[in-house]
DNA sequence: TGCAGGCTGAAACGTATGTTTCAAACAAGT
DNA sequence: ACTTGTTTGAAACATACGTTTCAGCCTGCA
């Protein structure tokens, strides 16, 4: 049998729609009548709405994060030449603006999803998103802290989530902030210009000097995982 | 007649869960049963549940405010020193951190609500706190570009949106986030610590130099509002 | 052609929400 | 003490939600 559309049509017009409104403010209704399909098919087809929610996070989430996991491979093959820090936050720009194949699927909708990962109280998402996604995350991490090795650790480990809520924060406003750059400025700032005008922001925050005074806090050093967790549940 | 207590507490409750949980997935029921108060009390007092969301917005958004305005007007009193941008950064900070009388009040609901205004799609709260209190952040504006003038002014607003990204975000998954941490590094981040690492982090991303090319918007300068009549004058 | 199974369409179900109602309780002024 | 206006309590209401049901459709295969 030939895969349904449908499911696409679904996944696509979900992530639209939970990037504009967040999950709880958006109805199965509401998802399904912009997808042009039954109601009853994504309990069908997903089961609920919560694996709904965890489906739109795998679909672009997968490939980036096995994207990245590849380039992470190559970088660490010749181990001459560590990346720096740049080349690591290119890394994940790159990454980020690879995975955008889909229509009208812009950079936003990918960080405003990210961005609502962490501040809505989706508790299933979180657990969900560590189990598949966690531990490529923390090898980049790693990366990281040895491209800024005069960092500590606990304070690079804030100044990456410093970064993410930058980014996360402007694209999930940026419908509004761009009308207001608009009403008070008079001119269009377009995505791709903000996210330009983000990077020198980030980067020069990332590279500050330290401000760390609690001695505990500056020494302290990642814990490596216990390989033996169960493995993660397919979708 | 004595003024109600029901009043105050409801605003304590629908504060603390509409900072833990958002606006929509925080229901009436769950407030009402948290402050001790009957259902419908929220309905006579406020009128509707819109209106008890900007009512918890204003009862620390106006002091904020009204602070902050006061300072602004000291500063301008003596018109010799402009306030350097350090110094309008603490400005901020300190009136933050003044308005915090009430129990378990801290500056994380602050924060998260101010981040829960843009990000969360509730129309009817942004038009209302850009009406009351929009003056007092475009004269903020304008203090900033001054003590920053070799940034263009469209850049300055983004970069003052990527800092209240960073403060926003980091705040709204502020319980997950120390939980990540100590999960990996084995310490525990205070939030007062967290406040202390990110102002390094953004002030160096406010310092740093300019990423806009495009000559149109780094000349871009902010429009004067009109004062209540339509047709406002091109300048 | 017949049929079995994946999929869809329309309707219903149970539950939770915001809001309204109205009688009772209360406080204050005369 | 009586009255008046304000506030509360308990219940009901209308609506929207996620989920389930089931009859019918279509497709692939014998």
């Amino acid at each position: 049998m030939a895969q349904s559309e449908t499911v696409e049509r679904i996944l696509d017009a979900a992530e639209q729609l939970f990037a504009e409104k967040g999950f709880a403010e958006t109805s199965l209704r509401l998802i399904t009548s912009k997808a042009g399909v039954n109601l009853a098919a994504v309990n069908y087809h997903f089961g609920s709405k919560k694996a709904l929610i965890q489906a739109v996070f795998s679909r672009f989430l997968g490939p980036f994060c096995s994207s990245l996991e590849r380039e992470l491979d190559k970088r660490q093959a010749k181990p001459e030449a560590n990346p720096s820090l740049e080349e690591l936050l290119e890394l994940l720009v790159e990454q980020a603006l690879a995975v955008k194949p889909r229509s009208g699927n812009d950079l936003s909708i990918f960080m405003r999803l990210l961005g609502l990962a962490f501040s809505q109280s989706q508790g299933h998402l979180r657990k969900y998103l560590d189990e598949v996604y966690g531990k490529v995350f923390r090898r980049y991490m790693i990366l990281v802290h040895e491209a800024a090795p005069r960092i500590p650790p606990l304070e690079l480990f804030w100044r990456v989530h410093f970064m993410l809520g930058a980014a996360a924060f402007s694209m999930s406003g940026i419908k509004a902030l761009r009308a207001m750059a608009e009403n008070d400025f008079g001119v269009n700032t377009s995505i791709e210009q903000v996210m330009r005008l983000m990077v020198p922001f980030l980067a020069a925050g990332m590279r500050s000097e330290s401000g760390l005074a609690d001695q505990a806090l500056a020494s302290a050093q990642l814990i490596p995982r216990a390989k033996s967790t169960a493995a993660p549940a397919k979708v």
